[in-house]
DNA sequence: GACCAGGCACATC
DNA sequence: GATGTGCATGGT
């Protein structure tokens, strides 16, 4: 694996699709809501929940911290998994507030492994929102993981279909200059490809990608 | 009605 | 250390 391929399957992305414009959210705060509330789970439904948090005026740090942690969970009922997300937005607000402040602009001051560190001990945020967290909302040199990104890269033989989480980000971190423009835009075509390209049970028909060596023998992941 | 969606923690072996 | 399971709504 060489940068150059990696660079020619984003370029081959970006041509294709054009900016995603990534991530869906005006705010810091409002994409680490997201990010949690996206897990496992389609971003149109997280749409509805983040919209009802902003209709009751409440998608600021203090105001969710504040807020019964049951009223919290009805609000982003939408987003499914409401009860546990809603607990895992409220470790993340715990921690903000016990550690540091309040404030999210206090985190700028952490090295980007350091915040790493420190999101990943909260219950509930794992290393796909932590990076998501680092990248769409702090504009950290940070490559996100997904599924879709695993699925795609072991389809086309970027890696071996085992690889973990740690191995798939090498792969792109390594492979590629450390920019977050290019992180951020990379991802996002990813998922983009995935959606209408990379299903789970069933083999991509006309892929973007598939004059790259597409392995065959890997029929389902 | 089955399948899928921009994961994660925890139990069990 | 690997594998299985609960969490849940809403669109296709």
């Amino acid at each position: 694996m060489t940068g150059k391929k990696l660079i020619e399957i984003y370029q081959l992305l970006l041509d294709r699709f054009g900016p995603q414009y990534w991530w869906p959210g005006e705010t810091p705060f409002e994409i680490i809501t997201g990010a949690v509330l996206t897990q496992n789970t389609n971003w149109a439904n997280v749409k509805k929940a983040i919209a009802n948090l902003k209709s009751a005026n409440l998608l600021t740090p203090q105001k969710l911290h504040n807020l019964d942690v049951l009223q919290l969970a009805q609000l982003i009922r939408p987003a499914g998994y409401y009860n546990i997300k809603a607990k895992r937005l409220k470790n993340f607000l715990a921690w903000l507030f016990n550690d540091h402040n309040g404030q999210l602009g206090c985190l700028e001051e952490l090295t980007t492994d350091r915040l790493r560190a420190e999101l990943l001990t909260i219950k509930g945020i794992g290393a796909e929102t932590a990076d998501s967290i680092l990248l769409y909302a702090f504009d950290r040199e940070t490559f996100v993981i997904d599924t879709y990104t695993a699925r795609i890269a072991a389809r086309h033989g970027l890696i071996e279909p085992e690889a973990d989480y740690e191995q798939l980000q090498l792969l792109f971190q390594s492979n590629l200059p450390a920019d977050t423009k290019l992180f951020n835009e990379f991802h996002a075509l990813l998922v983009r490809l995935g959606k209408e390209f990379c299903k789970p049970r069933a083999l991509c028909s006309r892929c973007p990608l598939e004059k790259l060596p597409h392995n065959l023998e890997i029929e389902y992941f």
